[in-house]
DNA sequence: TCTTCTCTGCTTTTT
DNA sequence: GCAGAGAAGA
């Protein structure tokens, strides 16, 4: 059963049965032009994953194992070998980001564009694409609008004020919180258990998510979850359908299987089983429920409730399982936090009976000493299917951990290291930062500025999140479905109008009472004089300009009508307007939001698709340092990867820790396996004995998994900031312990953060005096910022640094040749901090008093003249 | 109704 | 240390 070739069918069309001309051309291109070709320099395991078409199949993909490879060589298989129509592929990943990268892969590898794969895309792109067609069976119409968190928690935030909920005891964003994790798991309201319904609200979280489903249904509107969980609904309401899309896809293939959560589970196991005829069912003794010893979660009874869903799944649906192929690797399940079951993937062949399980064990990408660091730390995870890294490329540079002072010295030293790797001539681009959590990035921004080096965030906001796009959004919204109750409210009063919250909530009561839309309580209200003549006069106005806008958008391309109604609306004006550092980014934004309707053709396409497809474009063609948190890096690689703060407390998360205990732990670690192997030729990892957090400095102990890396491959250097212990490497009680300040070796974390404490004095004086060779212009810079007092602890240490430093800086930065062409109080602007007017001038560097930001040293080339 | 001031409470993030 | 929300003043 696993060699299927059958060399007939690879010449032969008639064997396809193909009448669909666009699946014809990329099927017959493949099996044309592809040829054996496609397989040439696959190793034995890449090819077996490939080739093994019939029954489920499991490809454990470790890091950079060449995973998309084998899923897009595997469809081009599939194709050449005349198996299924494009049409009848079923290719599912998480991110709209993975999709294209499939499809433009599969283009290269055919030749063409992919456009016969019509169902190759993210879980939630294709769940709502069933769901349209089927939206009547769940009382929506098919241009349904999907909503996004911050509409999902508005609309919370009502029924909790309905049901005279206090909103600050049990936040509307925590009930959604809730509502999402019980559709990750695949709960209708009936089905949540009652325990965990009463949690919220003093037992009303219940009977609030089913009000919220109903209200959902009113607007015609779906959340997220929505789109997998309606779909399932439907496919074990009416068998006949389920049967249909059973009988479409004869391949099944899915990407990242370890992030599925238990609602995208059971929508892959309904689809993946065999079409049988409702009557004869030749039931597989399946026991889905049995204890599994390998499975760390199984005893947990937080997973009855979904493990029984499960049950009933297999029973219902048991009959032989189709060609499905999972790819994953259970160390980067880094998602649990979201309701990703790494379960899944344990329990593949358990679930699958009758898989088989493919390793992809050979390493491409990164050097030895780099992937035996990474496979040692994992390697202290339980709960493991267990896969051994490895690569034939030599040992390279040994991964090195850096110890420092604060988290200053640490940006200032990984700033330092990335010059050096700029003057050796390698690509910024090549150059990645990542973090733990986001607030560790300011840091290295603020850094970066000083330094002038470039650099550019990723995550963060997504496009389609951020005000302007959400308002511009709204605009339309209200335009195409009038009943949009929620985008209705968003843009009443943006911008001001004079339509505050007395207006709103009478235009609530209005509708309420009749009910009606918002908008359509609005035009009655109009014609009353419930309303001051002012509130009336401009409410009216928006109503003559949404039914004008509406009459024109049948005469008018919807991308002139989306710019028509940004500017007639005043939303344009308001951010020419705004002075702020970030407005002029906006209307950017907006304009790229008008150009990227031009793909889709008409207003409900564009809005169909755009909370489900939207993406961001972080502009990579320029070269620059990549700062993001381990978790975005997922599927990355860089050269140089630094990896800062590795501390307890940061990582492994304290709260995790608290929240999740072990399991906790063990994604943790699991992260900084993520974080290691995205390095191809170096890693660096950082921590710092003091942070600042949430504004007070705080004393850290180096994280853990540190002592988890193995020695030999391991190098432990000084930081280039200057040492915190004059000199001294190592860090705290461990098994690198050759330090003094701290040395013993106590490892209680009580123990050591009171030595810490005990030292800290000491530590510092050593770190100011002994410390020696630093600072120069960046080290006064750097503290420039750093206008208020970091709290009594400290307080000695700060002004004792800021001192002589800055006299130190000053002497430097006055040494540096070129003059400025800036003046002082020049008006100026700066990307980051918006406007503000020079104050000093030091060569090429500014001080400047920004209006928002404060006083802030930058290069001059980093600000033009406002 | 809009602006300014005080208070709180902080991961990770895709769709 | 700062953003975001809510309450008090203009």
């Amino acid at each position: 059963m696993i060699r299927m070739t059958e060399p007939s069918k690879i010449n032969s069309s008639q064997n396809v049965p193909d009448h669909q001309p666009a699946a014809g051309g990329i099927a017959a291109r493949a099996r044309a032009s592809v040829g054996p070709k496609y397989l040439t320099g696959l190793n034995p395991e890449q090819r077996d994953a490939v080739e093994t078409l019939d029954g489920p199949v499991l490809v454990l993909a470790g890091a950079g194992t060449g995973k998309t490879r084998v899923l897009t060589t595997r469809i081009a298989h599939i194709l050449s070998q005349g198996r299924a129509r494009p049409a009848e592929i079923l290719s599912v990943t998480f991110t709209n980001k993975a999709a294209r990268e499939m499809k433009h892969r599969l283009g290269q590898m055919l030749g063409q564009a992919v456009e016969g794969m019509p169902w190759l895309g993210t879980f939630h792109s294709i769940g709502g694409r069933i769901l349209r067609t089927h939206a009547e069976l769940a009382q929506l119409k098919s241009n349904f609008t999907v909503l996004d968190t911050d509409d999902q928690v508005r609309l919370l935030k009502q029924l909790l004020q309905a049901d005279n909920i206090d909103d600050k005891r049990w936040p509307a964003r925590m009930l959604a919180g809730l509502i999402d994790g019980w559709k990750n798991r695949g709960l209708t309201p009936s089905q949540v258990p009652p325990g965990e319904a009463a949690v919220f609200a003093n037992g009303k979280g219940g009977k609030l998510y089913a009000s919220y489903q109903e209200r959902l249904k009113i607007l015609n509107a779906a959340d997220f979850g929505d789109l997998l969980l309606e779909d399932i609904r439907i496919f074990r309401e009416h068998p006949d359908i389920l049967r249909q899309y059973q009988q479409r896809f004869k391949f099944i293939l899915v990407d990242e299987y370890q992030d599925t959560n238990v609602a995208q589970y059971l929508w892959l196991r309904l689809l993946s089983q065999a079409p049988s005829k409702p009557a004869a069912q030749a039931a597989i003794p399946e026991r889905v429920e049995d204890s599994n010893p390998d499975s760390p979660s199984e005893s947990d009874n937080t997973h009855r409730p979904e493990m029984t869903e499960r049950a009933a799944i297999a029973a219902a649906s048991a009959g032989p399982t189709k060609n499905i192929c999972c790819v994953g690797d259970d160390d980067q399940s880094i998602y649990g936090w979201r309701g990703a079951e790494v379960d899944n993937i344990l329990r593949f062949d358990h679930d699958f009976p009758g898989a088989k399980v493919i390793r992809l064990e050979r390493n491409y990408r990164s050097t030895g000493h780099i992937l035996a660091a990474a496979s040692h730390l994992i390697a202290h995870n339980e709960g493991r299917l267990g896969k051994t890294l490895r690569t034939e490329d030599q040992d390279g540079e040994k991964v090195t951990v850096t110890g420092s002072w604060d988290s200053e010295e640490e940006a200032r030293g990984i700033g330092e290291e990335i010059e050096q790797i700029q003057r050796q001539g390698e690509k910024l681009n090549e150059v990645a930062i990542l973090v733990r959590a986001s607030y560790q990035m300011r840091e290295f921004e603020d850094r970066f500025v000083t330094l002038g080096l470039p650099y550019r965030v990723i995550g963060g906001p997504r496009f389609y999140e951020r005000a302007e796009i959400r308002d511009a959004l709204a605009y339309l919204r209200v335009i195409n479905s009038p009943a949009d109750d929620l985008a209705f409210e968003r843009i009443v009063n943006v911008p001001k109008r004079g339509l505050g919250d007395a207006t709103v909530q009478m235009l609530h009561d209005h509708a309420r009472k009749r009910r009606i839309p918002l908008f359509e309580a609005a035009r009655a209200v109009v014609e009353t004089d419930e309303l001051k003549p002012k509130a009336r006069g401009s409410l009216r106005d928006v109503v003559t300009q949404f039914d004008r806008w509406r009459a024109q958008r049948e005469v008018t391309a919807h991308t002139d009508l989306a710019q028509i109604v940004l500017d007639e609306s005043g939303y344009t004006e308001m951010w020419q307007k705004d002075r702020s550092a970030d407005a002029a980014g906006r209307l950017e934004n907006l304009k790229e939001l008008v150009r990227s309707m031009e793909e889709f053709e008409n207003l409900q396409g564009f809005l169909e698709h755009i909370s489900l497809v939207m993406d961001r474009d972080s502009g990579a063609d320029e070269d620059a340092v990549s700062l993001m948190t381990l978790h975005s890096a997922k599927g990355l690689e860089f050269d140089n990867v630094f990896l800062p703060g590795w501390e307890e407390g940061l990582f492994p998360s304290q709260r995790t820790l608290d929240e999740q205990g072990r399991a906790g732990l063990e994604e943790e670690r699991r992260l900084g396996h993520v974080g290691l192997t995205r390095a191809r030729r170096r890693a660096k990892i950082y921590f710092a004995t003091n942070r600042r957090i949430h504004g007070t400095w705080s004393t850290t102990i180096p994280s853990r998994f540190l002592d988890e890396l193995p020695a030999a491959n391991v190098e432990i250097t000084e930081s280039k900031g200057g040492s915190a212990w004059g000199g001294t490497g190592g860090y705290g009680a461990s098994r690198f312990d050759d330090m003094e300040a701290f040395g013993s070796t106590y490892s209680t974390p009580g123990w050591q953060r009171a030595q810490a404490n005990r030292n800290r004095g000491q530590a510092n004086g050593q770190g100011r005096n002994g410390g020696g060779g630093r600072g120069g212009f960046e080290e006064e810079a750097s503290n420039f910022s750093s206008t208020s007092s970091s709290g009594p602890d400290f307080g000695s240490f700060s002004s004792r640094r800021r001192g002589p430093m800055t006299i130190e800086g000053e002497l430097v930065a006055k040494s540096t040749g070129t003059t400025s062409e800036f003046s002082l109080s020049d008006r100026v602007f700066h990307q980051k901090f918006g406007y503000g007017r020079v104050t000093k001038i030091d060569g090429n560097k500014l001080t400047i008093a920004f209006d928002k930001a404060g006083e802030k040293k930058v290069v001059d080339s980093f600000v033009q003249r406002a």
